[in-house]
DNA sequence: TTGTACGCGTTATCAT
DNA sequence: ATGATAACGCGTACAA
C-alpha cells in the first residue's frame, strides 16, 4: 500500500438542529413541529407554514434515533442479501436498488443483512430495534431463517418459498406457470423430447427453493403432455453449456427441444458457434429476463423474471404489513411468455 | 398475481428488554449495566458476572435509537452502492458482503444508500444522524459527491480516486501500476504493438475514476518502451470481442498482443473458437481477479483486482477515522501479477 | 387550533 | 467500585 499524504481541513461544525430549533425559529411550540411533520393532527395554514419555512430555512431533518425512541419506529427496512455468487449477481442489484427505491418513496431507509449472518441476524435487528420489517432473498427449501421468521415480532417477507411456508408471508416470481408456459411452448410444436439446462449443482446443493418448483412442474406438465424430459444441472460457463449440448444432440434423428433457465447469453454462443439457429434446427425456449433475451444474436422466445417487479411489489405488501396485520401468505407475480421465433411455427 | 390465504398465529410478545430490566435482574443499578456494556469504566469481577448473566438470561440488546441519541453514535456506516449494472455486478456482491462482514466485527451495521438517490442521501443520512460515516463507491472522476464529502461532519471514504481528491479520503486498487506491469509483461517479450480491450463506451461516458488512469499508465509505459498503442473500447458481450479479435488479428505478419481489462472468459472463449491459444499464437494479458483468471480454458497471465482486498482495507481505515483523526489520503492497494503462461518466454 | 409535560432507553457526569 | 441523575431529541396524552 502506498500513502501519499495530504492537508485535511480542520473546520468546526455546528450541531444539527433540532425540532426546538425549528420551533423556536417558526415561533412555536415544539409539539406543534412534531405534528406538522406526522400530520397527525389539523394545523392551521398559516403556522404550518410558519414551521415549514422554518424547516426549511435552518435544513431540519429529525433525529433517527430520537423519533425510533420516542415513536417506537424506526423507518428501517432490513434486507438480508444472498451469499455473494457470480452466477446471479446481475439480477441483485436491480433487484436491491429497486427495494432502496421503493423504500425512500415512503421515507424509509434499508439496512444490509448478510446471510452469511445467519438467522440470527434478524433476532439482534429486531431486539436492538433497528428495523420495522424485513426482506429476506433466496430462499432454501428447509430455511433455517424460517422458523425464527414467525417467531418475530416485525414484518418478515420472503422472497420465495419454502418448503413449510405456514404463517410466513412468501412473494416470488411464479415458477411453477413459468414451468408449464415454456414445457408448452415446445410441447404445441409437437416436440419429442426436451432437454432442460437446468441450475447448477451449487444451487441444487444450497437447495434453493425454485429449483424444485420449477422442475417438478415442469416435468409433470411434461408427462401430461407425453413428452420425455431430460435434465441437466450443468455449470453455467462455456463447457457447462457446450456438455449439454453434446448430450442434447448426440441423436441426430429427432429435433431437439432445449430449455434453459438462465444463461442464454452461454447458449446463444455455443448455438452459434455449432451453426444451429434456434427456430430453424431445433426449438429453443429459456426462462431469463427481457433484458438478456433481447441482446442474443437469435432472441429466444422466453419467460421473464423480472426482478423489479417482484421487489417492487415486495416492498409495496410491506408497507401494508406496516400499516395493519395482513394474514400471512403467498403472492406469485405473474410469469408471461414472449415469443421470439425461437421455435418453429406450430403445424 | 395470484393468492392463496394461510392462517396468520396472533401471538402476543412481550416488549423486548431494557437495560434497566437486566439492572433489576443482576441487582445492580442501570448505570451499571451501561458501564459493563462499554467497559468505560472499571468493573469488579464479581459484579460484571451478575450483570452478564442477566443480559444473557434475558437475552437483552441494547435498544439502537436510544443509544444513538444518548451517545451522540449510531454504530452504523452507509455504503453507496453504484448505479446497476450487470458488467460489473459479480464482484460488487462480494465487495458488499466483505464491507458488511468487517462492520459486524465491530458491532456496526451497514445501511444501504443507492446512487440514484444522489449525493443528497449523503447529507440525509448525516443530518438525521443515521451513520457515524460513509462509503462510496463507483467515483466519477468529476464525482458530485465529492465537493459534499468534503463538507461533511462524519468521515467519508471514497472506493475510487476523482481528479481533485484533495481533502478527501480515497482507497482504490493500484490501477497505475498494474498498468504498467501489464505493459511490461508483454514488453518483455519484444510485443511490437499491444491491443487494449478497455472498458466499455458506457463506462466511459459514465467518467469512472480507473478507466483514465488506468490508461493513461498503459499508454504512457507503453511510449517509454517503444510499443505501439491500440486502445477499444468495445462492449463486452460476446459481438464486441469479436469485432476486438477481428481487429486485432488483421495484420496477420505480427505477433499480437493483447490486454483486456476484464471479460477474460469472453476473450477466453473466443481465442478458443478460433483456434488460437495464448501463449503460442499470441501474448494475452488481462486485468481481472484471480478467480476469473483461473476458470479460463487457458488461464491468462493476469493482475487481481482483489476486491475483498479493497473493502477490507477501507473498513479498516474507517474505524480509524472513527477513533481519531487522520488526514486525507490516498491509499492505493498492491497490485501483483501472475504469470499462467498466456505470455510466450522472453527470450 | 395550540401549548405543556412526560416518557422512550441509553450515555455520561456527578456524587459517594 | 458503584449508584443516582441529568441530558439526548422526539412523539403524544393531557390541558387549555
Amino acid at each position: 500500500m502506498r500513502i501519499d499524504e495530504d492537508a485535511a481541513p480542520t473546520a468546526r461544525r455546528r450541531p444539527a438542529p433540532t425540532s426546538k430549533d425549528v420551533a423556536r425559529v417558526a415561533g412555536v411550540s415544539q409539539s406543534t413541529v412534531s405534528y406538522v411533520m406526522s400530520g397527525k393532527r389539523p394545523i392551521s395554514a398559516a403556522t404550518r407554514q410558519l414551521v415549514l419555512d422554518a424547516i426549511d430555512q435552518l435544513t431540519y431533518e429529525p433525529h433517527a434515533g430520537a423519533r425510533a425512541l420516542a415513536g417506537h419506529r424506526t423507518n428501517v427496512v432490513g434486507l438480508m442479501m444472498p451469499l455473494p455468487d457470480p452466477e446471479s449477481a446481475g439480477g441483485l442489484m436491480a433487484f436491491t436498488e429497486e427495494i432502496a427505491l421503493n423504500a425512500r418513496k415512503h421515507d424509509y431507509d434499508v439496512l444490509m443483512l448478510t446471510a452469511a449472518e445467519g438467522p440470527k441476524a434478524l433476532a439482534r435487528v429486531q431486539r436492538r430495534a433497528m428495523c420495522d420489517a424485513a426482506i429476506v432473498m433466496e430462499i432454501a427449501t428447509d430455511d433455517p431463517r424460517a422458523p425464527l421468521a414467525r417467531e418475530l415480532a416485525m414484518p418478515v417477507i420472503f422472497i420465495g418459498v419454502p418448503d413449510d411456508r405456514d404463517g410466513l408471508h412468501c412473494i416470488d416470481f411464479d415458477f411453477e406457470t413459468a414451468a408449464e408456459l415454456l414445457v408448452d411452448e415446445l410441447a404445441d410444436v409437437e416436440c419429442q423430447e426436451i432437454s432442460v439446462l437446468g441450475w447448477s449443482a451449487e444451487r441444487v446443493a444450497q437447495k434453493m427453493n425454485y429449483v424444485p418448483r420449477f422442475r417438478e412442474r415442469a416435468e409433470a406438465r411434461a408427462r401430461s403432455r407425453g413428452i420425455a424430459m431430460r435434465w441437466i444441472s450443468a455449470p453455467h460457463t462455456r463447457a457447462g453449456v457446450d456438455d449439454y449440448l453434446d448430450g442434447v444432440l448426440a441423436d441426430g434423428d429427432r429435433r431437439p427441444g432445449l430449455l434453459t433457465v438462465h444463461s442464454p447469453h452461454e447458449v446463444g454462443a455455443a448455438l452459434q458457434q455449432r451453426g444451429l439457429v434456434p427456430g430453424r434446427d431445433l426449438d429453443l425456449v429459456s426462462l431469463c429476463t427481457d433484458a438478456e433475451a433481447e441482446v442474443q444474436p437469435v432472441p429466444p422466445t422466453a419467460v421473464s423474471t423480472q426482478p423489479r417487479d417482484v421487489s417492487r411489489l415486495a416492498m409495496s405488501w410491506l408497507f401494508d404489513l406496516l400499516d395493519g396485520d395482513i394474514p400471512a401468505e403467498l403472492r406469485l407475480v405473474e410469469a408471461r411468455l414472449t415469443r421470439r421465433g425461437s421455435v418453429r411455427h406450430a403445424g
